[in-house]
DNA sequence: TTAGGGTTAG
């Protein structure tokens, strides 16, 4: 590998590579890459394991971590505290929070010091995992160990106190990361919108959204998904109306998921027509329909008992190579059970459920 | 700007 100019690739070549490889999961050339580095006598250092480590962790793969923290310690290279916080991660995506907390207090006996991003991690960790009297526990600890909460460890801590519906504790925390100085962002403006109409408080998200009003804040698609949506599962699917065509006026493309959300908005309130339009402009907006978008139509069509376009979505999801996911597979069921599907449909049925849900003993006996 | 943490659809 030497470019044009003849310069040799250098380990930091390298890990920029592998790195990006990791990130899309196409690990034979990952290891591959790693391999080749070897051959060209560049050892891998910390930086690289580091980067194998937290891409596997991010897949949920520990064992496969583990062994690669193994690895470089056989190799002389001592992990350091950024790939403990990667595996602390990797254990915290799997719900096993004893082992994620086993290796935070493992990382002191190493020698090492957490971090604002080590406590922040596991913070989430408890979080996800809705323990959130853990989760406050850690954020009272790294105060106390000296370290400051940043934009991120109140965001994560925000969104821990939505989940569990403490409104006012999270709103709290708002004005206390204000006063810390820690400003919030983007990041933390979608968690409070998200937050607050899943706590059935659209009303006031939609108020922080206008007040808001046309700074950089309100040009991410991603806030108008989460009010769409949450305006959608309100009951205010005009609302969610309103918000789809200002997002247009402003000129802002919608994605996959503005899409998706406000077609399930319309289905719930029985508005196929609507669904199936806004489905068609899809393709011609540029924005093809994805495996979401049909299990999202096919539950519509389904709960609102209009059979006239199954065929056709069951179809094209087979011309597109996409499955059914296990609820809209228990719903198809529940209906094929009731006598309220045609039975010539089941061959093409069939060739939509995925074989990890075959065996799956809430979905059997359905013929 | 060589590796780490927080946001949206089913």
């Amino acid at each position: 590998m030497v470019s044009d100019k003849g310069i040799l690739p250098n380990v930091i070549t390298y890990n920029s590579l592998i790195c990006g490889l990791c990130k899309f999961g196409r690990w034979d050339e990952a290891s591959k890459m790693l391999k080749q580095m070897e051959d060209d006598n560049i050892s891998p250092n910390v930086k690289t394991f580091t980067a194998l480590v937290d891409a596997f962790c991010k897949e949920g793969k520990v064992k496969e971590a583990e062994a690669v923290i193994n690895i470089m310690i056989e190799r002389g290279k001592v992990p350091n505290i950024v790939t403990y916080n990667s595996l602390i991660d990797g254990y915290c995506l799997r719900g096993e929070m004893i082992k994620a907390r086993e290796i935070f207090d493992s990382i002191t006996l190493r020698g090492l010091v957490p971090d604002v991003v080590t406590y922040s991690s596991l913070l989430n960790g408890y979080c996800k995992n809705l323990n959130i009297e853990k989760a406050e526990e850690m954020f009272h600890e790294m105060t106390v160990k000296g370290l400051k909460p940043d934009v991120v460890t109140y965001s994560t801590m925000i969104q821990g106190f939505f989940q569990v519906g403490r409104c006012v504790a999270a709103r709290r925390l708002v004005d206390e990361m204000h006063a810390q100085g820690q400003i919030p962002d983007q990041c933390t403006y979608g968690i409070v919108l998200d937050g607050l109409c899943n706590n059935h408080l659209v009303e006031d998200a939609l108020s922080l959204f206008y007040l808001v009003g046309n700074s950089k804040l309100n040009s991410d698609i991603a806030v108008y998904n989460i009010l769409i949506d949450g305006a959608g599962k309100n009951g205010k699917v005009e609302v969610a109306r309103i918000l789809f065509q200002g997002l247009i006026d402003k000129g802002l493309q919608p994605d996959v998921r503005t899409y998706n959300v406000m077609i399930s908005g319309f289905c719930r309130e029985g508005q196929l027509g609507e669904a199936k339009l806004l489905f068609l402009k899809m393709e011609e907006s540029g924005c093809p329909p994805n495996d979401v978008t049909y299990r999202v139509l096919l539950q519509g069509y389904l709960k609102n008992r209009h059979y006239d376009d199954v065929e056709m979505l069951l179809q094209e999801m087979d011309d597109r190579g996409y499955s059914l996911d296990a609820s809209t597979l228990s719903l198809f069921i529940d209906h094929i059970a009731a006598g309220l599907l045609d039975r010539s449909m089941l061959k093409l049925f069939g060739k939509l459920v995925p074989k990890e849900l075959l065996n799956d003993p809430s979905l059997c006996d359905w013929e």
